[in-house]
DNA sequence: TCTTATGTTGTAAAGGATTACATATAAAAT
DNA sequence: ATTTTATATGTAATCCTTTACAACATAAGA
């Protein structure tokens, strides 16, 4: 079934059959019409493989990930095929499984395919494997290679504001004992947090304390075990701060099985704002990675690259404090933070009580949104 | 860069090339070695788009699933991904977004595409939409759509086991009293479970109390709203079987806000093993969709579907129970249920302790086994 | 009525691979 | 050495669209 059939059987050419199917506006409207009717009636699908390889293009975008069932990463993928659903576009996507190895193959497979343009969302990224794509002048774009910045298209995270509206939101409820859980040093996304966290501090006046720096895996275990190094302290910090939420879940763990109640005697927050933020108890206060955001300036970028090669400067993004339960004032009867006593006891039952409080003694502006299962503000500028 | 420029400075013909390319047998080894060193030289990349056309089939599978935000899908599209990488087949998805009418748009798409074979992952179908894949004889899989059985592909899930493993567990602690957090009755695989929960009741000779059936939606909110519901009850149940781990997490946080401690005053189980099972406090046991064994007979019924027409009996898969430690005995001093008097309390801080208890009292043999964040096992049979 | 401009349709040449068929070469059999 | 067979390579048709260009028809202007 092809155009040909189609075009014969309404009595017209080719070339006018493609132009019905293209919308190209010099047909009349009846021909028009008549050949819409002919192709319904065949039900003729045009043949995308023939249409491509005249036209050159595939519209069809390559998205590499890291693995699909980090849940980090479902957004960002649902964000960029929207987008390119509403240009015409498909995506294939691949992963490395975090092997930066593994990237040349998945980089070769979409070469391969033809794929127009490709971006690589992957945290880690070994430039040796992207040769394949650019010696075909293949747009690419990459996230947050800071050192791969003036060579190639990226989209940059600037990891201090959002660290920056944590601390001062934890100084806004009294606390300035702050604590924090990083994750691997080799790990470049984990340190540039840990730096963030630093320089956070140090603009808040407050003290960088080494012995409140835990470092550990990624993992809900990592964070629980790091937790239960920092309670184990003479002198424990009073708020803590994590690299991700998945730690931050153990964080919340190790309190809850310590005795240490979130948020009356430990503040806690996380970093990415995963859908599980949402549903921990108390729901999880955290920096939001603004995933859709991430997508939309990859997308928009890749576009531009199909038309230009000469590279602008890369977008940023800023992750934002969102604003939920496990963040509350630091609990009268430590003062200061020195010599905290922190009693045992359940968590809040009464989070909208906590909610007037904290409203009242923020410093930040707020605006409140339901969200899921819980109520969740997000910090405004 | 295309075949011919390769042919002419390999001073051989396309055919030559092309042979290479495709690893036919027909060609001595030194030619070939001399036209792979030239590909390499000119960093050749075949034309897909080209291939596709002349060879009818483009060895790409189409996916489509309800919603990729949906923690129920990643392990789904990696097996199926996993299975066609295998295979030289890349995977294009898209999602419906919960809408059946969308489902047209979907299918017409990756028509369009040409892909060779079409699995439809999503729970509700609308078998209009499949038109455009019949139409052109694609290779069709669904997912458990019984009233399509006999026509197309599927791959089934045959609920009652997991929910009998479920409740003969409870029993075996001692649960006689057993609720069920059912899901909207309109959505077929919702109703489905409610069913098979029923039924796993009733051969276990336990009484289907009306009363102690929450209906609610399938969202943590709406399983703590129906958790609430059911601890209000004056006779209430000592367990609760949930329709997804979603509205287990709902479950948990409305018993730990009444105080009611899990699993030493109420057991809960959910449904789905979604990654966030291991990552609740407690750790959540839960009935286990067998999301990749899925993945697995949905590719191969299609790699199937491409040579033959005829359809096979659909493969069946069978939920099983995780036990984790959201179950425990039944509190000694509710006797058989009656008058069940709950305290108030923290949760069990002794989970190994808690361990060896079940251990021995459960019925059904048990393996250990680590996974993420907590203690894991799976029921054998 | 005859140009000229405008809009509509048709013809045929790409686009880049695969592959049936023909042909040339080498190996084996006689 | 000659015929037969097997292997290696080349020629050219084919897959299905798109689109430059040509051709035609119609309407407008002179």
């Amino acid at each position: 079934m092809d155009i040909q059939q189609v075009a014969k059987r309404a009595k017209v050419s080719t070339a006018t059959v493609s132009r019905v199917l293209n919308r190209s506006s010099n047909v009349r409207e009846k021909t028009s019409a008549h050949v819409r009717r002919i192709i319904e009636e065949l039900n003729y699908v045009p043949n995308t493989n023939a249409r491509n390889l005249r036209v050159g293009r595939t519209r069809l975008f390559g998205l590499i990930i890291s693995d699909i069932n980090n849940p980090f990463f479902p957004e960002l993928i649902d964000a960029f095929e929207g987008l390119a659903a509403e240009q015409g576009i498909e995506v294939i996507f691949t992963h490395t499984n975090y092997d930066p190895r593994r990237l040349q193959n998945c980089v070769r497979r979409l070469v391969e395919r033809n794929v127009d343009a490709i971006a690589i969302m992957t945290s880690e990224v070994d430039e040796q494997a992207l040769q394949e794509a650019t010696k075909v002048q293949l747009p690419l774009v990459l996230l947050n290679q800071r050192s791969l910045q003036d060579k190639y298209r990226n989209v940059m995270v600037e990891y201090s504001r959002g660290f920056q509206e944590a601390v001062e939101h934890l100084r806004a409820l009294g606390h300035t004992a702050i604590g924090f859980i990083a994750g691997p040093s080799h790990l470049r996304s984990a340190q540039r947090r840990r730096e963030a966290f630093c320089l956070a501090l140090k603009r808040c006046s407050l003290e960088v304390c080494p012995e409140w720096i835990a470092t550990t895996d990624l993992r809900v275990e990592g964070g629980k075990i790091a937790m239960q190094q920092l309670l184990a302290l003479g002198h424990r910090p009073t708020a803590v701060v994590t690299t991700n939420d998945l730690m931050a879940v153990g964080a919340l763990q190790a309190a809850h099985l310590a005795g240490v109640s979130v948020p009356k005697d430990l503040s806690v927050i996380g970093f990415d704002d995963l859908p599980i933020a949402d549903m921990t108890f108390p729901a999880l206060t955290t920096i939001r990675l603004p995933r859709s955001e991430i997508a939309h300036h990859a997308f928009i970028s890749l576009l531009e690259g199909i038309r230009t090669t000469k590279v602008t400067p890369c977008p940023v993004v800023y992750p934002r404090l969102i604003i939920r339960q496990s963040t509350a004032p630091v609990a009268r009867t430590t003062g200061g933070s020195r010599e905290a006593k922190l009693s045992k006891g359940n968590f809040s039952r009464h989070p909208k009580t906590l909610f007037r409080t904290l409203k009242r003694r923020a410093s930040t502006q707020v605006e409140f949104h339901e969200r899921h299962a819980g109520l969740t503000r997000v910090a405004q500028k």
